[in-house]
DNA sequence: CACAAATTGAGAATTGATTCTCATCGTCCT
DNA sequence: AGGACGATGAGAATCAATTCTCAATTTGTG
């Protein structure tokens, strides 16, 4: 049986107050504020379990460690600032991914990241 | 000084007779019908620096390790099979994509990967 | 060919992300 | 409230990719 705790609670509170995806180790950060002694390991423990039930997404691209945000929101891709290296989502996309198709290939999904500078960062 | 040695032209013959790219793995085997006794540190080594040589280039992508490609290509995109896990060049481009980015954001440089399955795959 | 400096091979070591162990704690059903 | 069992905390352990160590080998030069 699957308990409610404290913890999974934090973490998605954490997951649900930051607008873009996030690491695990800022969701300890930001979840540490309800859960004191919160470890590193109920975190990756719970994000495993909420990945596997759909209520949450893994996002790995490179050039940043994996981040995670909540699940269900509609299609997206992202944006990684090459300077404080935060993701963020990007609304929207883009049309005509099959004609890149060589004969033969079957696509099933696509991902499209935008690497640059943020607002912050942009200097 | 740099040394021109055996095992470095392996490694860019290698390189240079798939028209894929291939892992450090893949290039260990390939490069080592011409250099037997080819150590995979051997294969770390001279990627590393024909990295930063800009002789090579280094692809990571979600789902598999990270791949190599000879530098000096137009620009181009991937396409990872899901059932073989190899990657595969793509041609062309799309257009558009300055359209995602939030307002205050810059663009470097942008990444597509499709997946699905390639040729022989694809059942 | 002789040598100095660069490179290699093989395995150990490192790194970052993630998982495991296990004693302790919390949750939920009665 | 009592108890069974799931969950947690903290550090050890694992895993894959990559780097390091160091003795042995190779390369470029005189």
């Amino acid at each position: 049986m699957e308990l409610k705790t404290q913890q999974r609670a934090s973490i998605l509170q954490a997951l649900d107050t930051h607008d873009r995806p996030v690491t695990a180790k800022e969701l300890l950060n930001a979840a540490s504020a309800n859960s004191p002694k919160l470890g590193l390991a109920t975190v990756y423990r719970n994000l495993k379990r909420l990945v596997e039930a759909g209520e949450v997404r893994k996002i790995e691209v490179a050039g940043v460690p994996p981040h995670y945000e909540l699940g269900g929101k509609k299609h997206h891709h992202f944006f990684v600032c090459e300077d404080c290296l935060k993701m963020f989502d990007l609304e929207g996309c883009l049309e005509g991914f099959k004609k890149l198709l060589p004969p033969g290939f079957k696509m099933n999904s696509h991902e499209v990241i935008i690497y640059g500078a943020c607002r912050d960062c942009k200097s």
